[in-house]
DNA sequence: GCTAAATGTTGAT
DNA sequence: TCAACCTTTAGCT
């Protein structure tokens, strides 16, 4: 579910389902109440993601901020048939032709527009915006001696990067993940970054993580239907798909970081 | 059917 | 360093 590119899909979705029409928006939980007294009713102009953070822009200057956590999820419905709440629903909101349920988030209030840059200003480029400016997240590793591994967590380096996608960047680029950040060359980090860009389109697009895509990419069998999405990720203890090579796994930065000794030096 | 772990962050200790 | 958040799913029985 989510990294960045599960907001970056989402934000797209509500757009669409919502954008430029009133939404009716309550909090069954109750959780939520007073901040969705004060845009019930009122126009969604714009839906957009930085990072894992998600922003709902109302009429009125005012912005819903979400950040899903670890298992915070949305829920869509048609309003032919509006269903009755169930379980711990922080925020409903019901367009024209369909509503959404959110469940569970580590964060969900709301701020005003001019609140929007404090929050945009502790991360890092987001590889799936447009505007993002690696050099940003270049300036910060070459001048980190924490391990590369650590950094790419790092929200405030580079946001939108999860734990799925940091085991997986690392191996298609044959990285040691505890390799200080000071000895990546502007080489690896150009390359990374582009091949970043384009792992978490394929994720908006597809909806999930898919990082194997052809068969050259490092001799791994392509993806297609039934065919393994990851190299390395929640693999402990598998061959690697490349070299047989078990896969071994340790925590870094709290998580669980996956990688291929054989293949990563 | 039950348990543990999970794509994440915050705030207390 | 760890609990809390509070849901879903994978892996067992």
């Amino acid at each position: 579910m989510p990294e960045g590119h599960t907001l970056h899909r989402l934000a797209r979705l509500h757009q669409r389902r919502y954008g430029r029409a009133p939404v009716r928006v309550g909090s069954p939980q109750g959780r939520f109440s007073d901040g969705a007294a004060l845009i019930d009713g009122q126009v969604l102009r714009k839906a957009d993601a930085w990072g894992k953070h998600l922003f709902h822009h109302y009429a009125g200057e005012r912005v819903v901020h979400i950040h899903l956590g670890l298992y915070g999820t949305f829920t869509e419905f048609s309003t032919v048939d509006i269903p009755d709440p169930v379980g711990q629903i922080r925020m409903r909101m019901v367009g024209a032709d369909y509503g959404t349920d959110l469940r569970g988030p580590t964060r969900c209030e709301v701020i005003t527009e001019a609140e929007v840059p404090d929050v945009v200003a502790k991360l890092g480029p987001d590889p799936l915006r447009p505007d993002a400016d690696p050099s940003r997240a270049w300036n910060r590793i070459t001048k980190s001696r924490k391990s590369i591994g650590a950094l790419l967590m790092d929200q405030s380096v580079l946001a939108g990067v999860g734990n799925v996608y940091r085991s997986e960047l690392l191996y298609r680029h044959h990285i040691d993940p505890l390799r200080p950040g000071t000895t990546i060359s502007g080489d690896e980090f150009d390359a990374m970054w582009t091949d970043l860009v384009a792992l978490m389109k394929v994720g908006v697009r597809r909806g999930k993580i898919i990082v194997i895509r052809t068969e050259d990419d490092h001799g791994a069998p392509a993806y297609g239907p039934g065919r393994p999405r990851t190299y390395v990720y929640r693999r402990a203890g598998e061959a690697c798909r490349v070299c047989d090579t078990e896969v071994r796994t340790t925590v870094l930065e709290g998580r669980n970081l996956f990688w291929c000794p054989t293949c990563q030096t």
